[in-house]
DNA sequence: GGCCAGCGTCAAGATGACGTCAAGACCTGT
DNA sequence: ACAGGTCTTGACGTCATCTTGACGCTGGCC
């Protein structure tokens, strides 16, 4: 059984969607501004987002950005906006989907069960923690201890770890990392590695200056090792 | 550097995206026809398909179909047909996306930026392993042994490695060797090969100076013999 | 035996990438 | 409006890597 969320200002959509996500067997869940949306969501942990762009509050496009600043929550993107533009930018935001209004509620449910299909068995739900000698890093609860002592990160430090651990003693290149973590324009700001690879280092490592967990490839890109 | 499968017999069709597609620094593959597409499937590993379903010989759902039974590749399907039961159905068969005919380049490109985003990292690295008794290269993910113990290339070095080791035992001439690894304008510069032939024996044969896998062949060239 | 061309070796200097720091911009909640 | 935390940006020292040149060795040829 999985938790829907679904963020929508308009009731009748809301219903609509409500109804038929249930007889699907999801949970679901509301939100009816993007406030209350980001809310949900630092609280729960649903299983897949339907995001409509014109919220009250918020821009629906702010909502993504930010939730993507610390969930990779498989997000679907309802909008009346047909144009390009608007899709580029909500795919490239993060978003995993993006459907125009009016759409077919088969088609939609169908592309629902093809995110959760896709979701890497687990982003959200199931919280991987990853553990070293002296290491704890929770990434579902964002919980990081270091020889038993509570760390914290922030939500970028958080993105950076996730893809770095997600195979663990792999090697990530800069781009990829730059894109994963900033976002598809950012694959040349190598910049950014260099402070925030000093960061984590400074939290989660013994001897920041003689690194055991987070390395660099020079000239390629960076790895954790367990 | 990602490949990308494309399945269409349209050649205009094929043109454009293979020119939008390699301006984004994608690798370009082309079937015409279902049949193709499963055997170029079974012998590559593009990191994403993009599917037509108007094919001439086989129907675009049962390629879909045959090559989820063997494939986890990410497949977006492009189509005409805008009815909500095709979708469905494509969907349902284990498509990750469906974009209808005529579709905005620029959103296609962006669905593709994010089916290869949601694409489990590990499946997109096109991992050469080179391996021989004492040796074992990862051109992947740039990790090299020396009889179990680690050993750390330069990225030049990861470059003489990468062209010398394409063709395992074939002869690599000095200028291709110079002009692969540092340029076209420096074809003449045997002197780095001198350097950097050294490096390489002394980093990764069991005796240097009696080389078994780096060897030189006087006045023409370098190889590689596993 | 002596000469030459090409290869192997070495080390010093130049270069560029990385690590570090701190100031300012930005955003958020009070 | 303010205070706290976070992200961005630029400058700078440091180090690994690359470049460059000098020298010794070897094998072939006269």
């Amino acid at each position: 059984m999985t938790t829907i969320l679904v963020v929508d200002d308009d009731p009748a959509i809301v219903r609509t969607l409500a109804i038929n996500l249930r007889a699907r067997d999801h949970r679901v869940q509301v939100a009816h501004d993007g406030r209350t949306a980001l809310q949900v969501l630092t609280e729960e942990t649903p299983d897949l987002v339907l995001l409509d762009l014109g919220l009250p509050d918020l821009d629906g496009v702010s909502v993504l950005r930010r939730l993507r600043g610390f969930s990779t929550v498989p997000v679907i993107v309802l909008s009346a906006r047909h144009s390009s533009d608007d899709k580029v930018e909500a795919l490239d935001l993060g978003a995993n989907d993006y459907v125009t209004k009016p759409f077919g509620v088969e088609e939609l449910m169908a592309r629902i069960r093809a995110a959760l299909r896709q979701s890497p068995a687990g982003t959200l739900t199931e919280g991987r923690v990853v553990t070293t000698a002296t290491l704890r890093l929770d990434l579902g609860e964002h919980a990081a201890e270091l020889n038993g002592a509570p760390v914290h990160l922030t939500p970028t430090e958080w993105r950076m770890v996730d893809t770095l651990t997600r195979r663990p003693g792999a090697l990530v290149r800069q781009g990829d990392l730059l894109r994963e973590v900033w976002g598809p324009s950012y694959d040349k700001e190598s910049n950014y590695l260099r402070v925030f690879m000093a960061q984590l280092r400074r939290k989660l490592e013994v001897e920041p200056s003689r690194p055991r967990h987070f390395l660099t490839e020079p000239g390629v890109g960076h790895r954790f090792v367990p």
